[in-house]
DNA sequence: CTGAAAGCGCTAACAT
DNA sequence: ATGTTAGCGCTTTCAG
């Protein structure tokens, strides 16, 4: 392993640049020559440093890849796909999580510029205004947003706002009319502000007044009991309840089957995300699936696009949801069966 | 970006010399110079370059993963806790996955092995008699092993036999006599094997015959009929599963939703990783479950002890597990309750 | 077809 | 305190 072409060339008696060329341009050296070098390193175990390469100014073959985390799955879903084309294609992927912390987005940015990437391929709090990647977009590398939900840059998502709609519809259709929507932490993110104006619209359109959103904390090991409380009270209590995503709903209908309350007979429960897992709960969530894995493939295209030159497209590539359906939901309860229960 | 230590010695009017000292060992150099210098580096926006560091021999400062897969929480885990202190360490983590396949795991080593990561954390299907570890052995870089269940390598997992038996033994508890071990497709990795004989001893001591395991892909859409039939047969019937890991066990309890029998009424059902989702199941998952961040943790540091030039420890550091009680167990139905389902 | 040499960005002796 | 220089592993002119 520590050899390198130098011992190559020494082995075989030619110089290191003849063997630099058996490596890569093998047509310009002699048939007999190259047979003799490709013993030198095979029996050497010789691997070109891609370090020597870097320096030249070659290609890195690496590419960046920044997510918040890892423990939802959406993003180890995403990470599966790029991952997939990537090591198909021959590129290594440096990872780095951010917990949604700005100063760590910024960070991770600027560690993997320092190393030289090729591209880079992330998902951001809030991306229209983020300083950094205007800074990309002048001095590179070349970036791809992954379910970050804006036209000013190149991202790959679904159409958050027309998905939540979608999902709420739903919901109305079905009967439902006092709609809670519940959001994580991450208030503060685009794609929470688009599924909330998608929230909002389907409710409209049934001539309903939209309520205020909650915010959840989905990390903490508890459902807050004040949050609980807003949930099932009696005077404002909702049919349904919409979670900005999946792993949010599944910790709030665990806190409502511990308060009592059966789901959907009580109250119905919808997603967002469409994690695999969720399909295997029972009842099965209902969810507004994006197709996540797909979305990873995708940025990558349009990376790798980007990268072998083709014009920056500032575009946002949008990709279908799909709004699964699942017995968490079901018609409202009339209120003769709620004063029953 | 482009910018060079080059560019800010030109522009301070040093010498490149200067500047690295500037940057490496401040108090080298006198302060007005020092100032002068790092106004050229901000106004120039400079961040040295890791590469011509490392091809000088220095740090890479890169540690590679080798996990199979990101879909199995278990292993997205482990790399959350890996992440959380490499990025505090100044390190930068390549992923790569294999998907439990030989010629990826090889594939993957030798890549990393080539960026010149300074540690390698990994999970492998066999350790025991991985060629390429021996390699590693010898050559480097040092390693550490997640999970995977061997005395004769680095590793940081859990006892997987005690962990069965442990698990197992909540069964026979209970009262069940006819326990039923699932595995996944990858039978064949070490912690399977172990798992395995955890379970058969824990049937041992019961005095009950232990049944021969039933490999399942967990990874298909549905749980294959003849699974099914075989789990739900009346002669031979289980009262009680094993599954070898948490996805296997809520694939096959929705299969036996699906054909009408209730969990924990007709079957109870056992996990084993304790997967954070598993938790908010309905009921909770009963699960044995593994300290996975933990794991990821504590790989970590033995990594760092290794790099620093500890002695190389060949033993395996074992991490409690524990036995997560859920719903998803209860005493086996007896035969009259049976007759009446 | 092959070799000599320069240089990629940086650090570390060795000089001054 | 600062500068000069060699060299890390490799590719790539430019000459033979």
């Amino acid at each position: 392993m520590t050899s390198t072409i130098k011992d190559v060339a020494a082995l075989a008696g030619f110089s290191i640049a003849t063997v630099s060329r058996a490596i890569n341009a093998p047509h310009t050296v002699s048939p007999a020559t190259l047979q003799t070098i490709r013993t030198a390193i095979d029996t050497l175990q010789f691997r070109p440093s891609p370090l020597g390469r870097q320096l030249r100014g070659e290609r890195t073959r690496l590419v960046g890849v920044v997510v918040p985390t890892l423990s939802n799955p959406v993003f180890a879903d995403c990470l599966q796909g790029i991952d997939e084309l990537a090591t198909a294609a021959g590129f290594k992927l440096i990872l780095m999580t951010t917990e949604y912390d700005a100063a760590r987005e910024r960070h991770a940015i600027e560690t993997l510029r320092e190393q030289r990437v090729e591209g880079l391929i992330l998902t951001v709090a809030d991306a229209d205004t983020h300083p950094l990647l205007d800074m990309l977009d002048r001095d590179g590398p070349h970036y791809v947003l992954m379910h970050n939900d804006t036209q000013r840059r190149p991202s790959v998502s679904v159409d958050n706002r027309r998905a939540a709609y979608d999902g709420v519809r739903l919901l109305t259709a079905r009967g439902h009319r006092r709609v809670l929507m519940l959001a994580g932490s991450l208030a503060a993110s685009d794609r929470a502000r688009q599924r909330h104006l998608g929230y909002a619209q389907a409710l409209e359109e049934s001539g309903v007044a939209t309520l205020p959103p909650v915010e959840v904390d989905f990390n903490a090991p508890e459902l807050p009991d004040a949050v609980l409380a807003h949930l099932t009270a009696q005077a404002t209590r909702p049919t349904a309840l919409f979670c900005s995503n999946d792993l949010l709903a599944m910790v709030v209908m665990r806190g409502l089957r511990r308060a009592g309350f059966s789901i959907p007979d009580d109250l119905s429960v919808l997603g967002f995300d469409g994690i695999a897992i969720g399909e295997l709960l029972a009842p099965p969530l209902a969810s507004v699936a994006t197709p996540n894995r797909d979305i990873g493939r995708h940025a990558w295209q349009r990376l790798v696009e980007c990268i072998g030159g083709a014009t920056i497209e500032r575009t946002s590539l949008i990709l279908p949801h799909v709004v699964r359906d699942g017995a968490t939901v079901a018609p409202p309860a009339t209120d003769l069966q709620l004063r029953k229960a």
